[in-house]
DNA sequence: TATAATTTGTGCGTATGTATA
DNA sequence: TTATACATACGCACAAATTAT
């Protein structure tokens, strides 16, 4: 239940509330949440509100939005196991805007970048790779 | 400049424009942007999409907003070295809610995961953490 | 110390467009 | 075609944090 007087915002509030939810699934992965709409009406709070919580696990990669659609829970991914020899340097950040359309990499999630004598070697979707260090 | 009439969003436009001039060193690291408002107005858009704009570069990990204070380009941290052991596997998210309290990570930032035999060796702060296999 | 100005944060309502069922 | 659902964008108001006066 939202708070409106508790100093915690309300499209954070919301959004804490359909992760634990999700988590607890109520909404297991592939679930379709309610519409912005319905959310708006149910808890009480305008449907920018709504989007602005709705954006927030968007932005953590757990949920996929849709226009027309819905809104989705992820579904787990395939990891792809990558080996990557001794020596190498593995970083992690979020992909820029060229890597996220040529990698097809979804909202919220990083990319893991693999170097090798401070060449690139690799760049990988972080939700599909499972780095090996082998 | 803002084509009303591209097809892209004006929200995205304004950010790649900001992104393009903060890589050509117009806004340095630690430079502090022009106010949201300043923004708007010289945009000729609404503060709504300034914000939007802005909140793409902030998920980008690109710079750091503060209340009160503005929005600056982000300095490149010092990234510290981790040696991890063979046989370890790595794969990279974004941080939940808790992981990001407890470790202290910035907007869009994400976590490295180590795991050795199934078990969590260690969660470490993309920006700060550079992985190198021993 | 107190006040004002600046800047970001939150939230609402409204309108219109696009995508999907 | 119609209804539903998300996307974009504007304006307004007020709150909170910070800085300047």
């Amino acid at each position: 239940m939202i708070d409106l007087h508790s100093g915690v915002p309300r499209h954070r509030q919301l959004a804490d509330e359909l992760r634990t939810r999700i988590r607890a699934g109520d909404y297991p992965p592939g679930a379709l949440l309610p519409s912005e709409t319905r959310l708006s009406q149910e808890h009480g709070v305008g449907r920018g509100t709504v989007r602005r919580a709705v954006g927030l696990l968007r932005a953590e990669g757990l949920v996929d939005v849709a226009s027309g659609r819905g809104t989705r829970v992820r579904m787990p991914t395939e990891r792809q196991r990558v080996s990557v020899p001794r020596g190498s340097e593995v970083l992690a950040r979020m992909p820029t805007a060229e890597e996220r359309a040529e990698l097809d990499v979804p909202d919220g999630v990083p990319v893991m970048v693999v170097s090798l004598g401070g060449r690139v070697r690799g760049v990988y979707a972080a939700d599909r790779t499972l780095l090996t260090l082998s």
